[in-house]
DNA sequence: GTTGATTTTAAACAAACGTTTCATTGCTCT
DNA sequence: AGAGCAATGAAACGTTTGTTTAAAATCAAC
């Protein structure tokens, strides 16, 4: 009959309005949440008939999951972990990576797959385990491990509400900028673009371990 | 008819059945979102009739907002902003303010109601506004002339990320709980209680800001 | 050009949604 | 007791929800 309780396969040869669908889902999922976001209002962005969400995903929490893992594809672009340049301190590389991090929250080519994806992450469902497995874990071991070059002899607790302390900072320009914007006005928090931000977190955190980068006023 | 549209009014004799709703819509929006909790769980978790929502808030929406209020007014017990003792340097001062950010953000007895004001902050709506207003806002402000005092000639952009770094640490304990379980384990991080998270967050930034507490290793 | 599978379409489905209606209850005054 | 008002109850309202149906359209292969 149809393709539609198992996926289409990514036979490659995948029709064109699965994409559609799958993006116009992006944006409405990201917007509006899974319960907010309607069917009918995601096949009309997509310009698709409404039977195509059953035909080409089964229902919609099945759309649901495949937006999910499609938009952290998108936000990651690929890349699993940064590769350090060989020669590097250990601070060095820790900084790196903080940056890294940073950069990835800001991404404002990939806002609204981070923004789907960020949802899912605070308030975990069916698709939170794909992502946390693929992308979040590996990330936040590698800054532990980063950490406890840098803090060797750091007793675990410590250690981990280090890394939180990182993350914590990192994730407040992505989840909270439209609370501080209306706080603060949105030309106070406008100005503080990705350079600004990761410069800011990086002196922050590195100051806070005890490893303060050298023009540190 | 019925004293719907306009609310009826805190005359003190309010009937108990409002509260009852108000507490089950407040857990019941806290987990499932505006959208996703329904006027008939509601009711039938709070032990009224469907029709109460309508009589004693008119709609969803206007019971959605005052249970925001309502689940504000509890989360923060009413206290505005701590107020500090006399004889304090500007760097206790600093210090007594983030533990009392922490301590806010922990709360376990008011778990479902920060939940629910943080859900409404990550998403900001109709009933955002008045959270910002009486209380976010006057925490931010306060903690930002804080930092202003402890970091004199720093300018404001340096000034407001720094703010934004004492916050983020503290939210993420917050907001990002749930994953932070699923990545390292619920054990892992269910040990850091109250204390320890507002002594890592007061030394973590105290250090970074140049003002390390003295027993620091 | 016809066959057969794949994709798209319009229409309908039952269920659940928020909301309203109206009758009924409980209570307080006179 | 009876009138007036606040509060509750059961049932229905019209929409919208996610999902399904079956016919029409598209396309490739023979």
């Amino acid at each position: 009959m149809t393709p539609s309780d198992s996926p289409p396969e990514p036979t490659d040869a995948t029709p064109e309005a699965r994409e559609r669908l799958l993006l116009a889902a992006e944006a409405a999922f990201a917007e509006h949440g899974y319960e907010g976001a309607t069917v009918r209002e995601i096949t009309k962005r997509a310009g698709v008939n409404i039977a195509a969400v059953s035909y080409y995903f089964g229902d919609k929490e099945r759309l649901y999951v495949e937006t999910v893992k499609y938009a952290h594809s998108c936000a990651t672009g690929g890349l699993p972990v940064p590769t350090p340049p060989p020669d590097a301190t250990p601070v060095q590389l820790l900084e790196l990576f903080i940056r890294e991090l940073v950069r990835r929250m800001h991404a404002p080519a990939r806002a609204t797959s981070m923004q789907l994806v960020m949802r899912e992450m605070s308030n975990p469902g069916k698709a939170a385990h794909v992502v946390v497995d693929e992308f979040v874990r590996p990330m936040a071991f590698a800054l532990r491990e980063r950490l406890r070059t840098v803090l060797p002899g750091l007793d675990e607790k410590r250690l981990l509400m280090t890394g939180f302390s990182v993350i914590g900072q990192c994730l407040f320009y992505r989840q909270n900028r439209p609370i501080a914007e209306l706080i603060f006005g949105k030309d106070a928090v406008g100005v503080l673009d990705l350079e600004a931000v990761s410069n800011h977190v990086v002196r922050f955190t590195l100051t806070a371990i005890g490893h303060p980068p050298e023009g540190s006023s």
